[in-house]
RNA sequence: CGCGGGGUGGAGCAGUUGGUAGCUCGUCGGGCUCAUAACCCGAAGGUCGCAGGUUCAAAUCCUGCCUCCGCAA
């Protein structure tokens, strides 16, 4: 089966593995192009344009995949089938009509939920309890095609993006493996989606990481796991800026509090901060500068004084 | 050449008018206790990121390099 991958992010790569795994004849991969990123603003190739140099499988960039020269290129392959995960540009009708077995994409919901840009902070940001991949036929909307392959997965309350990342990476590779078995049979038929039940999540921002501590404990410790390991939840300490990596709920305090973001802290392990309802007991944070500390290691060289609060603004 | 912070015993930090290093936690041993993650006593553990330079003397000043991290894009 001669293929064209479409990806950009690790949870790409990850489906472009299983692909290899499964037999499929990867003759091209498609990724964005290199962006200056990163200190000192070098030059950085996409996790899939890495892997791909590494398997010597030649790699396009193209800015636009709905250009002439690009749609040029996919018809002179010609490729069976393109699969695309995470690659972040709609594919125009000219190519989706190009491979017999048509176009799928690898998506991290069970759709038609969480269609769009961040899925999977999305569901964390909702306090999801589950979530899933959804493998489907493109068209020339935004995830609406006809759904092939539907697998949940459960999200637990200490999971966060970076490990519900791993956790549906594993099981796109399920889902490929899957896929492959069903093309013994011919091309596999989809189910439409339930239009009525979409939704929609944008690309999440880092100004979403700025906790506003006068919300509710529960909105706040989902804020900080969609948002860890990135772009990363924040809040300020005396000028400096601080990541919250991981807390949990303090189930000790419950009402409503006047004063949110004061820090209550024995100074020794405990970190609690007060929220707008309930409190939450810091886990792991990251100063400024600095790198992922417990809070126990944290308190060992920051004395905090009785009246510190964590703030929104600097 | 985008801006900036840091690399000191296992961990988090202090120590920059230069004089061979200190705190908290942890670890190990002992004690107290019905018991303890609590408390008391004691011990081990560091060529202060690397390489040069200045100096009688550098973790502390100068130069270069490596490396970790925050911001911005």
């Amino acid at each position: 089966m001669k293929t064209v991958f479409m990806g950009t992010p690790d949870f790409s790569v990850s489906i472009a593995e299983a692909l290899v795994e499964n037999g499929f004849e990867i003759t091209a991969v498609v990724t964005q192009p290199d962006k200056a990123a990163g200190r000192g603003n070098k030059l950085r190739p996409s996790p899939v344009k890495v892997w791909a140099e590494n398997a010597h499988i030649s790699v396009f960039q193209p800015e636009k995949v709905r250009a002439e020269e690009f749609i040029d290129v996919i018809e002179q392959i010609k490729p069976d089938l393109i699969v695309t995960a995470a690659f972040g540009q709609i594919i125009p009708k000219a190519i989706l009509d190009i491979p017999e077995f048509g176009c799928i994409n690898v998506h991290a919901s069970l759709l038609p939920k969480y269609r769009g840009a961040s899925p999977i902070q999305q569901a964390l940001m909702d306090g999801e309890q589950i979530t899933g991949i959804s493998l489907m036929y493109m068209n020339e909307k935004m995830d609406e095609g006809d759904v092939i392959i539907s697998k949940s997965v459960e999200i637990l309350p200490e999971d966060n993006t970076g490990t519900l990342f791993e956790k549906l990476a594993e099981t796109g590779k399920l889902v490929i493996a899957e896929y492959a078995g069903m093309l013994q049979n011919g091309k596999p038929t989809g189910t439409p989606q339930d239009n009525t039940l979409a939704t929609y999540c944008k690309k999440i921002s880092k100004e979403q990481g700025n906790i506003d501590w006068t919300r509710d404990c529960r909105d706040i410790l989902n804020i900080v796991r969609a948002m860890t390991p990135s772009p990363g939840a924040y809040t300020f300490l005396n000028g400096k800026r601080i990541k919250i990596i991981s807390a949990r709920i303090n189930n000790k305090i419950n009402n409503e509090n006047e004063n949110p973001g004061k820090i209550i802290s024995d100074n020794k392990t405990a970190l609690t901060v007060l929220c707008g309802v309930g409190a939450l007991d810091i886990v792991m944070l990251q100063p400024e500068g600095k790198s992922v500390q417990h809070t126990k290691d944290f308190l060992n060289g920051y004395k905090l004084t009785a009246d510190s609060a964590f703030e929104r603004n600097i």
